[in-house]
DNA sequence: ACCTATTCATAAGT
DNA sequence: TACTTATGAATAGGT
């Protein structure tokens, strides 16, 4: 129904696939609606979509009806919810105790078990891990250091510009009250001088940094 | 649809609402097979018509859609005992997620978020690992490297008995009847030589191994 | 159950 | 997202 015919099968267009549900919901909704009312039957609906939204019609409290559905299906959904959660604990947690060791393995511990052909692997998972890893590193190292450079030239430009300031407010200053600033070393005493200072303690921790991945490498 | 339009309402003639039942909850179960089909919904449906007859769809077990409910919609529908479960398989999955996390670290993936505060310790945990390993690997390679040797004199010793054997069996042949055993090289037919080739297979593999970790070493 | 006239739902386009 | 409309589906009422 509609501009043509489609086949039942997942709408691989994700937009489409999002406007057509939202209309056949609607649908069914107000279709389930209309059977309690027409025939007085008990719907219990429940849909969500794809993306994990929901939308319920209940013709009576959901409980009430699950209660009747537990009688009319002699399904126990009570023991049969009790047995499925104690079953997901246990695949979780096993889940769990299997990436633990994993963990455990690439960290160095708990080798002594396992012989050569179980040791292989995990030292090359570790080889890829640390071939990232440390070209994640220099990746931020050259990010930093190219930043460096270029707040340095700022700083050089901004110092070469507030120079020539000070020279033109001396002038201006010997017409004025003395302000305050009456020394020859423009340097240090610049009123942007905090921009240059920062960057120090940076250079330092990149450094250190660096001395130590180019240790580790060596090793 | 219809040969005319109905109003909604119950329908008094019970033949009719009987009949109208059975028709729309086809209808309805259709539609609700069709949308999580056409849009990968999941849909939970029962229906009890007046006379206590119930149908159900459910895209995946009842149990489950109701767990998801109960998370979207916050309506508690067990008691505590079962939301004790659900707080422990939450918990655990939420440990798993973590371990995954870090585990995929450590493999060198999902690595572009992180800061160089961050990369360090997995860099320094990778280190500590690769030592390990590395550790464990030369060990197991000393190891065998000692017991080839220890087998390598073991079959040198048994050869030489072998020979001696051998010399005194032709003295002791020569008084006997020809056995069969008549030839010079008595090296490759020795009676328990089966004692001796075995060793063959065990070294090449070993010289393999040995090879690939050596390799991997110098990475 | 089956058969249609009819209403309804909705796919595609705007 | 909402509206429009041509078209296929659902179904009311009759057999």
């Amino acid at each position: 129904m509609g501009r043509g015919k489609i086949e039942i099968k997942r709408i691989e267009n994700s937009t489409n696939r999002q406007v057509t549900y939202s209309k056949r919901k609607n649908g069914i909704l107000k279709k389930a609606k209309e059977i309690t009312i027409l025939c007085d039957a008990h719907v219990s609906l429940v849909i969500f979509s794809s993306t994990g939204k929901m939308n319920e019609y209940c013709s009576s409290p959901l409980i009430k009806q699950l209660d009747r559905y537990q009688k009319a299906s002699g399904n126990k959904l009570w023991d049969a919810k009790h047995e499925y959660l104690s079953a997901e604990v246990d695949r979780v947690k096993k889940e769990n105790d299997n990436m633990q060791i994993e963990l455990r393995h690439l960290k160095g511990e708990d080798l002594t078990p396992l012989n050569p052909r179980e040791l292989i692997p995990i030292e090359s998972a570790l080889d890829d891990g640390i071939v990232g890893v440390k070209a994640k590193i220099k990746e931020h190292y050259r990010a930093l250091k190219k930043r460096t450079r270029m707040l340095e030239e700022d700083n050089k430009r901004l110092l070469t510009r507030l120079q020539q300031m000070e020279i033109h407010g001396r002038v201006e200053m010997d017409t004025m009250e003395n302000t305050g600033y009456n020394n020859n070393d423009n340097h240090h005493q610049v009123p942007f001088g905090f921009q240059v200072q920062p960057m120090q303690p940076n250079l330092t921790t990149v450094t250190t940094t660096t001395t130590t991945t180019t240790n580790n490498n060596n090793k």
